[in-house]
DNA sequence: ATGAAAGCGCTAACAC
DNA sequence: GTGTTAGCGCTTTCAT
């Protein structure tokens, strides 16, 4: 293949040469050269203005586009940020929950808005460290991983190792990397006070304590019964996982084998659905003899028969704070975890007074 | 800031520069020179195997890791897929049907088992053509679109733009760009039918047909009625977004002011929900005053009450469907639209046989 | 088998 | 105000 220079505009030999358009097309064709295009394209006060103005509008015309790879080779630049999705690979089954992907959608928006890009990828949640290679390759300068997993200590390794790194998910003891979460012991606090508050006694815990935000969700469940005299009973906790593929039989189980119970805190929504099913499969009723309370108030929470009670996370808002503690890490501030607010939203799985 | 070239081993001044490992670091401390390490590093069979292996270790080691950027430019290569989710700019509301989310998903895995890397944004519904963008500057080699909205024109430019492009979604007549989507007509088909089986006649449609995924489920739906010797009813068609926001004062309104159906073909999963809703609301119940199919078979589908019977879409082979047809046009090919089979999965919302 | 050197498309001193 | 030139980190002829 020859290797062409000459203008797009004038293919040779017959064959539609596609070359992409370049600087060097639009210097030709405005009659300056590349540095006066580069100067022009980017708004610099330097070149006249009519000529400015001049190639501006050639290249719009041309539908010229800049070259972002060189661009940023060259001025040692990068606006990509990595967002990366854990995945269960024992089960070979991928994150779905809603949640999930709401977070993603509102890092989306918060990058779009502060004109970076995202590559989104998925990782095997037993190796989360794998994270650190959009960075390592130059491909992002940081990641936001959505979610800790059980892998607290691997999250640590990679902020020793000084990798650009935020994320999703609550602040445990000696964390030397940067999240940014709800407040789950105050969730955690919030559903159990209200279903106390509905004079239950015998609330079960649905949720895997194994990961960070369900154990501090379950201090808030241990605070509000220890608040109210009680005490958490083993036999009502559950440690059901998020993956609805994996958890269904669990709930179904325990709900079969375990009558002795009247509320119960679930740790998202989607498991607070699967268990108002079991409930249902065995007779009981949802909120009359159990009272439930979901986690996430995911859109569809206000759909379902009944309507979930659940603790809202702030998603709209999770994306700019997850972005703003990345790039403010880049920035070189020494920024701490973040912790935001939470509220329980009343619908009818819990309401305000028994029906 | 002084431009230190030394090695990064070796920082100076006491300020711990703390620059990127590139080849030349590696080739210093090889004792070779960079084309020998670029040529190891790439399995060259052209470089010593001793060497070769000193110098993959040496990498390794270090934690050395190729700066892409460079190597792409060089290479004039890229392996980055666009994908691109439409958002609502009227009702400033994202897509967040759990269904788009999980094409995204299956597309996220097909592209990373093919080595691709997957760039994902939003753009507004009304401006679908914005996609090219990714395209045009060079940031990606092609650009996968969740949906056609209602902007057919829009994409059919694109492609004669000659971009790259897939779009999810149904083949619609005179189509110049490659589509890729579950069998709409089928779908309507299959659901409608089942419904006129359980001896329903007055079978409602709720979806906007003027989408063209919906306009052909809806085909499907007037030919199902059609061999039953019905005919569609205007008066039981009911235009809703698929964005719950918009679509619950109007699915509510619908179930208020038109009591005579006996059915109802949703054009999502989340329609679904809705509609049975609201159909509580008015004291109907699911399946017995009317029974409801969804479409999309979503994960949810199964833990609603009652479970729904819905249509199901391929979305595990969807995005390698997606993704194949994109690699296959760059390849050259000339690949038409491809249309995956769907199937009525059978839950209690209209189960096989009624109670 | 290895090294020197050119160049991918762009920007930013540094001339003039 | 504009052009000339060097170079971002890498791959790949072309020499040796």
């Amino acid at each position: 293949m020859a290797k062409s220079k000459s203008s797009p505009q004038a293919p040779e030999g017959g064959a539609t040469e596609q070359r992409r358009l370049q600087m060097v097309d639009i210097a030709r064709l405005a009659g300056v050269s590349v540095s006066t295009v580069s100067r022009a394209l980017n708004g610099s006060e330097l070149v006249n203005a009519e000529t400015r103005q001049r190639v501006a509008e050639l290249a719009r015309s041309l539908n010229y586009s800049i070259n972002f790879g060189a661009r940023n080779l060259r001025l040692q630049e990068n606006k990509t940020v990595a967002v990366v999705v854990p995945f269960d690979a024992k089960s070979r089954q991928h994150i779905s929950d809603p949640f999930f992907l709401s977070i993603v959608g509102s890092i989306a928006d918060a990058l779009t808005d502060r004109g970076y890009d995202m590559l989104l990828s998925r990782v095997d949640a037993e190796h989360l460290d794998l994270a650190s290679h959009w960075f390592d390759s130059g491909k992002a300068i940081g990641v936001i991983l959505i979610g800790q997993w059980r892998h607290h200590d691997q999250l640590n390794e990679m902020a020793a190792r000084k990798l650009p790194l935020v994320v999703w998910g609550g602040e445990m003891p000696q964390q030397l990397y940067c999240s940014v979460g709800g407040d789950n012991v105050l969730g955690g606090l919030l559903a159990t006070r209200h279903l106390l508050t509905l004079g239950r006694k015998r609330i079960a815990f649905i949720g895997d304590a194994q990961l960070p935000e369900v154990w501090l969700r379950r201090q808030g469940y241990v605070q509000a019964l220890s608040e109210a005299g009680l005490q958490a009973d083993p036999a009502l906790e559950l440690a059901a996982p998020f993956e609805p593929s994996v958890a269904t039989a669990i709930v179904r189980d325990f709900c079969v084998a375990q009558r002795d119970f009247d509320a119960v805190v679930c740790c998202s929504d989607v498991l607070a659905l699967l268990t108002m099913q079991a409930l249902r499969n065995v007779g009981r009723s949802v909120p009359r003899d159990v009272a439930l309370v979901g986690y996430d108030d995911m859109p569809l929470a206000a759909y379902c028969d009944p309507p979930l009670t659940t603790v809202h996370q702030p998603v709209a808002e999770a994306g700019a704070e997850l972005v703003e503690a990345l790039l403010g890490q880049l920035r070189g501030e020494r920024a701490g975890p973040r912790t935001m607010p939470v509220y329980l939203k009343l619908r009818q799985s819990a309401p305000d007074v028994l029906p």
